[in-house]
This record gives structure tokens, C-alpha cells and sequence, in this order.
DNA sequence: TGTACATCAGTGAACGCGCGTTCACTGATGTAC
DNA sequence: TGTACATCAGTGAACGCGCGTTCACTGATGTAC
């Protein structure tokens, strides 16, 4: 294999508008949303200022994309973690849980841009905007069956990746995920109980 | 009561300082952190460019300031809300999510600055920098105690109001607030019943 | 009570900067014959 | 296989803009005598 370069990006670089949104995705897990720039992002990909636009109308269209993308990315973690809730929904809604903080730890430009605020408040559990609601829909369990369950272990997965970030958890979040949604189902099981 | 003007405030505006802050709450409430710029604020004041610089050194400290006040005014919230652990603690707890939540919903302009992602990450529980640890470790439900209790608790209600602000909750953040806190002690209460 | 002066919160003009965006262009690629 | 040409992803100079910040200034306030 003679002239091993894996990218062996030609003069027109051969894929800009990925390597964009990659770049772009590593200024916001650096800076936080809006904290970056088109140039930064273009400067990042070694090509001009100008060349982005190319590949986007403007920047809010690049954002906008990076979210969706990151929507996309996230719903196929929670799906595949999820697993068709088998062998049981205890086991399904950890792995879930799981699977939501590794996607706060593993691509953090994604899940800043997906969440960041000041996003166009998406219409509530519109597949189409809101990526959780749409996967939570998608695998059955979202709405309100079993009293908000499954919000409220998505609200405490969320909440504990958020606080993770800012470095505010003193614990793992692992263990709190964990014995936190094993507490929330437990709970649940005793409401059934005592009727 | 003549000239019964409450502002009333003279050539020298009176309080520029607290006004400049207010109008950053609001700006920030509006556009999110970072989304405003501090002519933005001078003009809601109606005030020169340059006067903010008689308060506050540069824009950061502005920010800063605003976010040290959210962590103050989280704190009060929470500390009364609290009310000593009685008549007892799932009672208590449920006052103090009710809190966290109404603060987000109130306040959401400290409470966008206090968690602006890319803000200084403070160390774990500091209770100089981390409001919402220093809150846990005075009220004394901080840290491990109860494997986590309090942290998913709040976990529960940072992750409700958030997924609130961004309008992804079908369901009334104060109900899965309720059911999400009564199962987490229900859960942790027969854990130790089954010691 | 009245005048003189220090203080200090405001003004407004000016600056340098980086950004988003445009535009005419250029050079590599791919297709038609 | 070779040439002609359309295509299109890049360049780089230029623009207008709003921002953060500075600076010398001005006018109201408060205090000393």
C-alpha cells in the first residue's frame, strides 16, 4: 500500500462541509453554543473564510444543521440502548439513562448545540424538533403512561449530565444513575402495590 | 402625595448599578446568556455606552456579578424552602424541588447565568462558587448521605426545568416534580427496609 | 444661609477588532466528443 | 487517448456593522467654611 494517506484530502479538500460541522462541533464543546465563529470553525479546516458558504447559507443554517445531526446521533443511542426494553423495562430504562449521559460525556459540541438555550423552542414531543421526545415516542414510552416515568428518568439523566458539566456532581453520575432510576422504578412498583 | 414619581430618579439615574443588572436579567431571560452585549443594557437603561464602566470594570464582571446574585438569590430560596427538614423530610424535599423549579420559572435570567455553560467550572461543592452545593452542605443533605438523595433530587429538578425552558415536558413540570420525588424516597425508603 | 471647591456619575466622540457576508476570480475535476 | 468545455469548490480582497473599551469632558451633588 504505497502512499498510505488515510483523508488523502485533494485541493478541494474533498469533504468541507463535514469537516465543518466536525470543527464546529469541537469549538462548542470548547466555548459553549454561539461562543464560536463561522471563521474559527473555517480556520480550524485550514481553508478561507469565505469557503463555508459554499456548503451553507449562512451560519445559523451550519448551527442548525449541527443540531439535527446531534438530535439524530442521540436518538440512535437511546434507541439501540433501549433494546425493545428487553429483557425488562428496569434493565431497558438504565441502559437508556446510560446511554443519555455517555452522550453528554462523548459528544459534548452535539449536545450543547442540541440544548443550548435560545434554540427555537421546538412544539412539545414533535418528532421532527425535539429529539428525545421523538425517540421516548418512538419506543413507546413517552407521554404520560406510568405517571411520567419515563420523563422523569430522562429529566434526572439530563440533569445529571448537565450538573456533570458544570462540575458540580460530587459523585459519579454513574452510581447516581444507577440507584436514581432503580429508586424512581421502585417507587413506581409501591404506587402499583398499594392500590 | 404630590409628585408621586417612585422611581424618581434624578440626572444621576440613581441606582445605575442595580439597573444595569436587572436589565442583564432580563436580556439574558430573552436571548440567553452571552446573547447580549452591554450597550444592549446601557441603552434598556437609557444611558450612554460608557457610563456601565463607572460600575463595573468590564462585561465580564458584569456577568459575573449577575451570576453570584442568581447563586445568593438561589440560595435564600432554597434554605427557606427547606425550613429546617420539617414537618419531615419528603415534605421538605418537595419543597425545596417546588423551589428549584420556581426559580428557573422566575428568575430565568440568574438562572441562565448561573448555568451558562462554558461559566469558570467551579470545584465540586465549593460553597463560594457552586450556589446549589453550598445550599446541600448548609442545609446538611450535601454529599453522600442517603447514597446521593439530595443530588437526585436536584438532578430531577435541574433536569425538569430545563427540559421546561426548552418546551420538551408534556406534562406539568410540578407533577412529575411530586410523583418524581415521592418515588425517589419511596425507592430509597425500601431500600433500607430490605436490610 | 451663601459661596468655593472636590467628587463623581454621567456624556459622546473615537478607536481597533473580529465577525458575517458578498463578490469577482481561479484552478481542479469530470464529462462529451 | 486527447482535447474543449462546463462545473463547482475553493480564494482573497473588501464591505459594513456592532461591539468592548478609552478618554477628555461636563454637569449635578455634597461638603467645608
Amino acid at each position: 500500500m504505497p502512499e498510505a494517506e488515510k483523508p488523502r484530502r485533494a485541493y478541494h479538500h474533498g469533504n468541507l462541509h463535514e469537516a465543518l460541522l466536525d470543527a464546529a462541533a469541537a469549538l462548542v464543546a470548547e466555548r459553549g453554543p454561539e461562543g464560536f465563529s463561522l471563521l474559527d470553525a473555517a480556520r480550524a479546516c485550514g481553508v478561507s473564510a469565505s469557503a463555508p458558504y459554499k456548503h451553507f447559507p449562512d451560519k445559523a443554517a451550519l448551527m442548525q444543521e449541527l443540531a439535527r445531526r446531534g438530535g439524530t446521533k442521540l436518538y440512535d443511542r437511546l434507541g439501540a440502548a433501549w433494546g425493545g426494553g428487553l429483557p425488562d423495562a428496569p434493565k431497558a430504562f438504565l441502559r437508556l439513562g446510560h446511554a443519555y449521559l455517555a452522550f453528554a460525556r462523548e459528544e459534548p459540541g452535539y449536545y450543547l448545540a442540541l440544548f443550548r438555550p435560545g434554540a427555537q423552542p421546538p412544539p412539545p414531543l414533535d418528532p421532527n424538533t425535539s429529539p428525545m421526545g421523538a425517540a421516548l415516542v418512538a419506543l413507546g414510552v413517552g407521554g404520560p403512561q406510568g405517571g411520567g416515568i419515563a420523563l422523569q428518568i430522562w429529566a434526572l439523566s439530563h440533569g445529571l449530565a448537565s450538573l456533570e458539566r458544570s462540575g458540580q456532581l460530587p459523585l459519579p453520575a454513574e452510581d447516581l444513575i444507577n440507584t436514581g432510576v432503580a429508586r424512581l422504578l421502585r417507587g413506581l412498583r409501591a404506587e402499583h402495590e398499594a392500590d
